[in-house]
Formats: structure tokens, C-alpha cells, sequence
DNA sequence: GTCGTATTTGCAAGCTACTTGCAAGACACA
DNA sequence: TGTGTCTTGCAAGTAGCTTGCAAATACGAC
């Protein structure tokens, strides 16, 4: 867990995307923008705690970031979204992640994993552009095991 | 969409892991035998229309014959479980699949793809065996865009 | 065939993740 | 400061899935 933006930074982001600084939004963001993984919207209002706003707003609220490219979806497993702050293109994860069955943790795999596809199939775009996901055990909980 | 197993030889598959034959693992198998692709919860409902069990009797079978390894999960996208039959090893669909965010289909995708990662690498083991789920827009829904 | 028991089923209720409608409140621009 | 638009909170609703429990069913023993 690293250190939250400072809130002018954050409001600075939201400006200049067009969008209106709201309390939400800069909770949202902040919070996002000090985790080290994937968060959940679970996990979101967990974060926040007593100040934390409505549910619904949070769940709007995501919802407002991905569209406005601050924020990406990076997990969709089990019905789970799981979001991450994304302030430069390379925050976007557009590697493969590995979901634990165990620890129900999304990780980041360490090092890029391509799917080898022929150029020439029919597929070849497609997986190009896909998400890449993969589940299974961890090494973690492999270990511990 | 191919064609229903014969209900004797589904009765069969049943007696031989030792599970009792009753209508709704015969019915659940059968539909599952004559897909061609992974099935959910709800698809499977809607497929046996009128004559199918309560949904949470549904649930119970598919969960059951999972166990007993006559199914397997091949996809837990958005929290929708899509099972295939597993008559054989090979039906277990142990190759990745493509999930469209366009036609919500899970495809097969026709060559393995191999996560590159180097086998001394610790994510080795854990990668190995995890299910590759990708997800993008298919082939066909990029044609029709 | 029929009996008894353990397994299954159907129904109802409950859970989690997420969505939607709407009135009230907050933001931003003049 | 006022005004119009965007956002929020609340409540209700949806989908996928689970659980508890009484009634129904399968199947081996007789």
C-alpha cells in the first residue's frame, strides 16, 4: 500500500477530464491510487470506512473513472470487477493477471504472458487485443500448502 | 448442436461413478452431451424449458456432476459458471477460452496458448496449471463492427 | 412386488454484486 | 449569489447462486 495522491492532485486529475470534483470521486480515486492491487467495490467501501459514501455512488462512481480512463477494470472473475487507478497508460494493465483460487487475490504476472497465436489466424486480432486472464493456485498458497 | 446422448447410456455414466439416475442428472447430462459449447446455469433452464427441475435443483446437479467428473466448469466469467460434458479426458477442456464482451459466447480457441513464462520462474508451477481465459471481442463480432 | 432408508428434490428464503428511479443536495459558471 | 445541471442517497429491484427443510424418490433388502 503506498501513499495516497494528495487531494489537490486528485481534483487537478478530475478537472482535467472534464468532470465535476466531488467527494466521491477524490475518496474513490485517493483510495485507488495508494493500493498496490486490484481493488473490489467491496473492498472500496471496506477502505473507506465510515466516510465512505452510498454503494450505489461508489458503484457509479467506478464506473464514471473507467469511463473517464482514470480508473480500468482489470479483473472480472466470479462476478467481481476489481479496479485500479490508472494516471498514465502504462497503469492500464495490459498484461495478464492471475487470479487465485484460494487467496481470491488478483496479481500481476511478473512478466508479459503472450498467447501463441499464428499472425495469419482469424483469431490473431482478437487475442491480441484480449484480456488475458489466468486462474489456478498461486505460488503463495502452492507453498503454504 | 449435436445429438442427446441416449438416456440408457446417460443412466450408465451415472451408475458408474455410483450416483444415483434420477430425472434431473439424466435431463442436465443430456443437454449438456448435445452442446457444442459451455453451457450456463440459465442456458440449461431455458434449453429444458417446461419439463426441467427448480433452478436450485439445477445448481445441485451440475455441482454434483462436477464432482463426479461427468462435467467441468470451463469458464467462471462476470460469476456465470459455464460447464461442458466430460465424457472423456480430453472433454475437459483443459486449452483456453475466448470470452466475447461483444456476443458473451466462451470459445474454444483452436490452437493451446501457451502462457510464455520461464519454467524457473516461481509463477512456473502456478501457471502451468491454471485455466487461460481470454477476453476481447471474437473473431465474428469484430467482422460484423 | 413392497418396504425402509438414505439420497434428492422443490419451495421459500437469503446472500452478494450490481443496477435503476427519483427526490434532494452539491457543484460550477455567470 | 443565483441558477441550472450534475451527483448523491435511499429504496427497491435484478441475476446468479446457496441453504434449510419437508416431501418425494431411488434402490437394495426382503
Amino acid at each position: 500500500m503506498s501513499t495516497k495522491l494528495p487531494t489537490d492532485e486528485v481534483k487537478g486529475l478530475l478537472r482535467d477530464r472534464g468532470l465535476r470534483v466531488t467527494q466521491s470521486r477524490v475518496a474513490v480515486l485517493r483510495v485507488l491510487s495508494a493500493s498496490d492491487h486490484a481493488v473490489s467495490h467491496t473492498e472500496l467501501v471496506e477502505l473507506q470506512g465510515e466516510d465512505g459514501c452510498d454503494a450505489s455512488t461508489t458503484f457509479r462512481t467506478l464506473k464514471t473513472l473507467v469511463e473517464a480512463k482514470l480508473a480500468a477494470v482489470v479483473s472480472k472473475v466470479d462476478g467481481i470487477d476489481r479496479y485500479v487507478f490508472t494516471k498514465t497508460v502504462e497503469d492500464r494493465h495490459e498484461h495478464a493477471h492471475f487470479v487465485c483460487d484460494t487467496c481470491d487475490e488478483v496479481l500481476c504476472l511478473p512478466e508479459s504472458v503472450v498467447p501463441a497465436v499464428q499472425p495469419t489466424d482469424r483469431w490473431a486480432q482478437s487475442v491480441k487485443a484480449a484480456q488475458v486472464q489466468l486462474r489456478g493456485e498461486c505460488p503463495d498458497c502452492i507453498e503454504t500448502s
